[in-house]
RNA sequence: UGACUUAUGGUGUAACGGUAGCACUACAGAUUCUGGAUCUGUCUGUCCAGGUUCGAAUCCUGGUAAGUCAACCA
């Protein structure tokens, strides 16, 4: 008795899920489920923040919890609106919606007054050595630190000292305040971190000069995620060193049973592909590539701009899962994702990128037909339109080879090809110039074989498409490859750039599309029959269409070509 | 020579002490009016050494390897 056959082979939980389910069924902080994105506004959001946000957000959407979004704005030296107004686009554009946006900044004062709590428990101090003493002070990983002179100053002289680093009396670098934890800590960030530093020339995008001293990340973080109250703090692996504080200063405020727990997952790497901020911001700022939004970028609106879909995004960051292992994705699963999902909306189209001309010497003079073919292969509800069928025609120069080896199936003198939606035709020849150079290609048609006639089921190894020379119109075509020559580019000693791919973008001119493409919106996108998926890139104008390739077609031809070369 | 974390085919990810499965890749075949798509099949894996157990990828011990941490960044 199979009584299950219909549902879905369930798919199991990844290590984080678990934990959520587990603490629902414990109902730890009462069952409530709650989480937060907390990108800081200092650049673009990428791939990597994809993989975040799908969990920070699918795990509320999932466990009937809210997630809001954080910005972590406390360090007014490096943030600007620019970037707020990037990634509550992005977020957006992937599909979610956040419950309440906040903004550390929000708590300032909450954070403050919390500060001159802890200083006067005795758990923090105003230190006025320099930087690089403090720095010194701290120790190495196999070493202790040692402890600041000024660490067991009254509290009261710490306080006071405290209000002065935010009244502008105190010049930046002169004082900071420390938590005063354990210099000897196997951990580093135990050893008396940093709380609150004085920042006076950059005013902060949101509450101006009235601040003068900014509390850290680690205070601030976890105290907002308190404040908030956020159960699950989600983040990446290289802040697993950090729970430890996480959880000593939640232990310094918590006044009930609910605590938020941090849990760390693994960040996304990808193959041939840098994922760091810094680095991204180099490539932009050297003119390496045309901007955050270049299609070669992993930034979600280079990605966009590509023609990756917030669907083939979604599919990706499905496959991949999350644990605390720290690998390196192959980029050919972002790639599949692309194609697995562009396959079933993309309409397909004809478009020439490297033209020849075709000539259907038995084919009337002045003739033109309309004929129908599908727009969709996949999808039988996209339907049928009308394409252009006459003597002159354009076809791939990849597509005809004057001698050819067996496995061609493809135009060449004696073979029969089809023409996708039109007739079968066999090649006769060519013409060439005095140099012997090809000039134009010739065929005869079979009248008998129009797509639809029963002749047309004759069986031909290969399908070639075209343009009619009458009606095709011209296009430029931008051809992207991986910006990096090596795998790993983070893990090469050598210098980034260096190893940047000199053919990633190959820009391709005199092509030809059909003529309707003309007045397609920027990124709709398209599959041009056997070559690839593309869209219409915003640059366009109406007199330059411009076209993006989001990824190639498969093409085991190529694979074949390569095999035997 | 510290602390924390991790280790399953080429890559990523399952198996929660009981048949090592899935996806991508690669390769073969079927099919096809896209050399696309689809379908079928094949190759390849539990880091090492001990231990506990009827039984270990899973638990324990010890190695090895990798990642992270010494910003007044987040």
């Amino acid at each position: 008795m199979e009584t299950n056959t219909t549902e879905a082979p369930k798919k199991s939980l990844n290590f984080i899920e678990a934990m959520v389910e587990q603490d629902l069924r414990e109902g730890r902080n009462d069952g409530r489920i709650q989480t937060r994105f907390p990108p800081e506004p200092n650049g673009y959001l990428h791939i990597g923040h994809a993989k975040a946000i799908c969990l920070d957000f699918g795990i509320a959407e999932k466990y009937n919890g809210i997630c809001n979004l954080r910005f972590d704005d406390t360090n007014p030296v490096k943030e600007d609106v620019e970037y707020v107004d990037s990634i509550m686009e992005d977020i957006q554009w992937l599909g979610y919606r956040w419950e309440n946006v906040y903004y550390a900044s929000d708590y300032f004062q909450q954070l403050w007054d919390l500060a001159e709590k802890l200083i006067l428990q005795g758990k923090a101090y105003v230190d006025e050595q320099s930087a690089e003493t403090i720095a010194k002070q701290k120790g190495t990983p196999t070493q202790a630190g040692t402890e600041s002179p000024y660490r067991n100053r009254p509290a009261e002289e710490s306080l006071a000292l405290f209000r002065k680093m935010n009244t502008g009396e105190v010049a930046p670098g002169a004082m900071v305040l420390r938590a005063k934890i354990d210099m000897a800590s196997s951990n580093m960030h135990m050893r008396d971190p940093i709380m609150y530093r004085i920042i006076t020339d950059h005013p902060h995008h949101r509450t101006g000069w009235t601040w003068k001293a900014y509390p850290m990340y680690d205070y601030a973080h976890g105290q907002s995620d308190y404040f908030e109250g956020v159960t699950h703090s989600l983040c990446t692996l290289e802040f697993e060193v950090h729970r430890p504080l996480y959880d000593w200063f939640i232990d310094q405020f918590k006044d009930s049973d609910y605590r938020p727990r941090q849990t760390e997952f693994n960040r996304l790497n990808i193959t041939y592909t840098v994922m760091s901020k810094r680095k991204m911001l180099q490539l932009v700022e050297e003119g390496l590539v045309s901007g955050w939004d270049d299609p070669r970028m992993p930034t979600l609106c280079g990605l966009r701009r590509r023609g990756y879909s917030p669907e083939a995004i979604h599919n990706f960051i499905d496959k991949i899962g999350y644990t605390k292992y720290d690998g390196i994705i192959d980029v050919g699963l972002l790639e599949h994702a692309a194609r697995e999902t562009l396959n079933k909306t993309a309409t397909r189209v004809n478009a020439v990128l490297n033209p020849v001309k075709l000539v259907v010497t038995n084919y009337p003079d002045n003739q033109v037909e309309k004929l129908l073919t599908e727009n969709n292969p996949e999808d039988e509800s996209a339907g049928t339109r009308e394409i252009l069928f006459s003597k002159e025609l354009y076809i791939e120069w990849d597509d005809f080879m004057e001698e050819a080896p067996k496995k061609f199936f493809r135009m060449t003198p004696g073979q029969e090809v089809r023409l996708k939606s039109a007739y079968i035709v066999k090649c006769t020849g060519c013409k060439k110039d005095a140099e012997g150079n090809i000039e134009e290609i010739y065929c005869e048609y079979d009248a008998n074989t129009k797509s639809g006639m029963p002749d047309a089921n004759r069986k031909v190894k290969g399908t070639l498409h075209w343009l009619s020379t009458q009606n095709a119109i011209p296009a430029e075509v931008r051809l992207y490859d991986r910006l990096f020559n090596v795998e790993n580019p983070s893990a090469d000693e050598r210098d980034f750039r260096d190893l940047l791919n000199p053919d990633s973008l190959k820009t391709v001119s005199g092509c030809f599309v059909e003529p309707w493409l003309k007045n397609q919106p920027a990124l709709a996108h398209f599959q041009f029959q056997r070559t690839g998926y593309f869209n219409i890139d915003p640059d366009t104008t109406p007199e330059r269409l411009i076209f993006n390739r989001t990824v190639s077609l498969k093409d085991s031809w190529a694979k074949e070509k390569k095999a035997n070369a």
